[in-house]
DNA sequence: GTCTATATGTTGATAGAC
DNA sequence: GTCTATCAACATATAGAC
């Protein structure tokens, strides 16, 4: 009955549809852009058809921002599930700076090392976040980023009183222009990074990073 | 003679048809993306044909390209002349950290400040070197930034003996990444960025900016 | 140098069978 | 839910007149 219905059609090749259609529109979306990557490529890689995309998603553009919830979703509520940790272990204490920093920016690496074939695509996707048609993210990007950068910057603000909300608020986009770069795969491949000799992991450039935004916070004021 | 020729023709409503499809261009790419801005409506906004388009450059990749390159080289050429200005008058002396910061960030600004009406659009071109199709880019990317980059990693390293070689690397590219989001125009409605009160100006953000930078790459080595 | 006209392919979305 | 077939619109590039 229901065996026979599961293994009849083509939803029986293990994996459903809208999955494997998430999967190609990441990797096309990375590689191709939005404009680039048709509707057709992905569905074909998809191993279905365009209609079936539009049945799954309604629109290229719903298909888009699904791929982009997909991905930043985990790393943000790998975030704040981080500082929420931290704060009730350190009972109304403020935080250290770079537990903070680390706490906010480690989750991004772990989450891309966690994906298995995402991996390689996962790198772009934060970067087509703010090179794509913005009409087609920014509601997006509001609904995915603003919770989360609220928590944050008051436990900057904890941790740096002496700061201008003005001077944490500048830092703060700064850093996250840094992790956009990196998480972007720019690393790979820059001039002067590694060259000849050893690419630095990921826990290097964690570590570097965590260090060079809390010394870039705690000495921003000096202006 | 030829003054007749120069009057006669299409050429006369003023500004050559080259130096509108880049003005053009550069308007859409940066809005719609290289794939999503069509030639056509490249060419309609410019006054003229796909064809001439074609016959200037060749190709719309060449277009883009061509765009491209028109921006980054000024901002390029001013920081390379204010290194030799300033290693010139240091006689051999190390540079100050922040002086040779500045001279890195500062034409950005400025090259951006100057632009009239290609200011709005200016914004984007840096963000589309590093999210365009790379086999469009990445050759560009190399010729526009290899020399630079080497000028002032090498100065850098004066300026900060004591760091290693990859450590300045590492913290060269967070900065460049840092740079690439504010140009890119994201602090620009970005979440707690002069929120109610005044959004900083140009000059406070540059100084926030060459701060956090110095202020980072001198604790970068702290990890 | 610039145009009109056109060749040739692709796009996103939908209608309707199953 | 998924398919095939089809639509109107649009794409890039080129040929050839002027």
């Amino acid at each position: 009955m229901s065996v026979q219905a599961s293994v009849s059609g083509s939803a029986a090749e293990g994996g459903d549809t809208k999955e494997r259609l998430l999967a190609a529109a990441e990797r096309l979306f990375a590689e191709l852009g939005f404009e680039g990557a048709s509707l057709r490529a992905i569905t074909q890689a998809a191993g279905t058809s365009v209609s079936a995309a539009n049945y799954h998603f309604g629109s290229k553009e719903a298909l888009l921002r699904a791929t982009l919830r997909r991905r930043v979703e985990p790393v943000n509520r790998l975030r704040l599930e981080r500082l929420d940790a931290l704060e009730v272990a350190a009972a109304g204490a403020p935080l250290p700076l770079e537990t903070l920093l680390d706490a906010f920016l480690r989750p991004a690496f772990e989450v891309r090392a966690a994906q298995h074939e995402g991996a390689a695509y996962y790198r772009q996707i934060a970067a087509r976040l703010y090179s794509d048609p913005p009409e087609l993210v920014s509601d997006l990007k509001r609904e995915l980023f603003r919770p989360l950068f609220e928590r944050f910057f008051a436990a900057l603000q904890r941790a740096l009183p002496d700061h201008s909300s003005q001077a944490i608020g500048l830092a703060f986009q700064f850093m996250v222009g840094t992790l956009i770069y990196v998480m972007s795969g720019h690393l790979e491949g820059a001039l002067g990074v590694g060259d000849g000799d050893a690419r630095p992991s990921d826990e290097e450039v964690l570590a570097r990073m965590v260090a060079y935004a809390a010394a870039g916070l705690r000495g921003v004021c000096a202006a």
